[in-house]
DNA sequence: TAGTGGTCTAGACCACAAC
DNA sequence: TTGTGGTCTAGACCACTAA
């Protein structure tokens, strides 16, 4: 705090920016490490001369850049690292094999839980389209949400037309041996192709408290069109907390 | 507006989070279409009796989900879809071949110009740990500002061991016909694999400067370690806004 | 109990956009 | 000129955390 500047209250940026970008710096340089209380607002207030007010102002452009978290009670903490990423693949990681991780690797988990929920619906616009049937449709969704030790994780929407899995234990929540897959290639319907379209965004505030995301966080959407015989069979559409998700394409030579 | 209800000045939810949750159930349903004005504040104000300060935070949050723009002196306006999507492929979509995009397709369009700055510099431990190099080994970087029309579509970072291009047009802002690939494989080092990793974040402020992004609005961040003959020869990452992005990934059977 | 962040009030002046 | 959002002040009370 000893190095604390000035702020320049004649110039044209206004007195929150300057004290964030203060504060974001002294944060990148190590000087507020993760996992550091910052100074309390009130302390800023006194060091600075500005109110409370401007104070939260500025801390309330790093909250939103994720980079701090606020407790009430006990003071706002430059954030650390989630704990460990969970790596999303073509082909699912497997509890048998770990990946590797990229360079900068932290630890790597495996969902450990899954609650399934079955919902009947129509086709939405966008869902009709991928599926290539008309908006209205008949759809069954199995809506899963994947935890971990008690966090969440994933939140999975699969939809078929529901005409094609009436009947199958694809409607049930456990669909038994080899998953939704082994039933759909028993129906004559082997998934044998599929396209990855990737999104970002914040999430709504039902995403947000689902999956336990912090302020600042946003969300990777994965929507996956898997087909059989040129034909779109399934829909999938993933969304994760994105400080704690990473996306992995490989091609190998 | 005559629909606006009362708010609840006695429960735990706080007014300015039922003012919020109003708004956004009003964008939802579409009473306040893409586009439109919000009523302004000192509206707001009136109409349910708070300070501005409370209508305010309101419309804070849902600046941070990205659902409204505020302009200084026109109003606070419900956010458009950008009005065109750029699509990431492993093999980039080039002017010749048009991608089709997702069933909800907005227009899909090619980045125009580019502008190449050659940095020289040393790699960090994580660039080191991808590149197979030691912590501080000399390295050019390509940094490229794609621009379409005036908008800045994607910031990209191209690293290199700086002693596999030395001499090399790689090393230049124009490396000539076939780009990078083409200079590389006459070196005798053509790209015969890859891996991607994929992750999402908020933009640091120089990003949201360089790429115009707006508020509530992360960045997606791709990765690419592209190999030749099992060494890593080149690391590729990309910066680009998400409001204007998606990726996409293609297994067809 | 003392200190922290969360919420809310009631003003003020400014820069900017639209009319 | 009028209305808009952007910034800032100076308080107040609350819920919560930690000692």
């Amino acid at each position: 705090m000893l190095t604390a500047p000035r702020l320049d209250r004649v110039g044209p940026l206004p007195l929150y920016q300057q004290l964030g970008g203060w504060l974001r710096e002294e944060i990148r340089s190590g000087h507020f490490a993760p996992g550091v209380a910052l100074p309390s607002e009130r302390k800023l207030m006194a060091r600075f001369e500005v109110t409370r007010d401007t104070v939260r102002s500025a801390l309330g452009l790093l909250r939103a850049e994720g980079l701090v978290s606020a407790e009430q009670g006990a003071g706002a903490f430059v954030r650390e690292l989630a704990g460990a990423l969970r790596i999303l693949e073509p082909e699912p990681v497997t509890p048998g094999r770990m990946a590797t991780g990229p360079s900068d690797a932290r630890a790597f988990r495996i969902p450990s839980a899954e609650t399934v929920t079955i919902v009947r619906t129509k086709a939405d616009p966008v869902l009709a389209g991928y599926l290539g049937v008309a908006p209205g449709t008949a759809l069954l969704q199995r809506q899963v949400l994947r935890t971990e030790e008690d966090a969440a994780v994933e939140w999975c929407v699969q939809s078929y037309p529901a005409a094609l899995v009436r009947g199958s234990p694809i409607a049930t929540p456990d669909p038994g041996p080899g998953g939704v897959k082994a039933r759909l290639a028993e129906l004559g319907h082997a998934i044998d192709g599929w396209e990855d379209w990737i999104a970002a965004r914040m999430p709504t505030p039902e995403e947000r408290s689902r999956l336990q995301i912090l302020e600042g966080v946003p969300v990777l959407e994965l929507t996956r069109v898997a087909a059989a015989h040129g034909q779109v069979m399934e829909v999938t559409v993933q969304v994760a907390p994105a400080d704690r998700t990473v996306l992995h394409y490989d091609r190998p030579s």
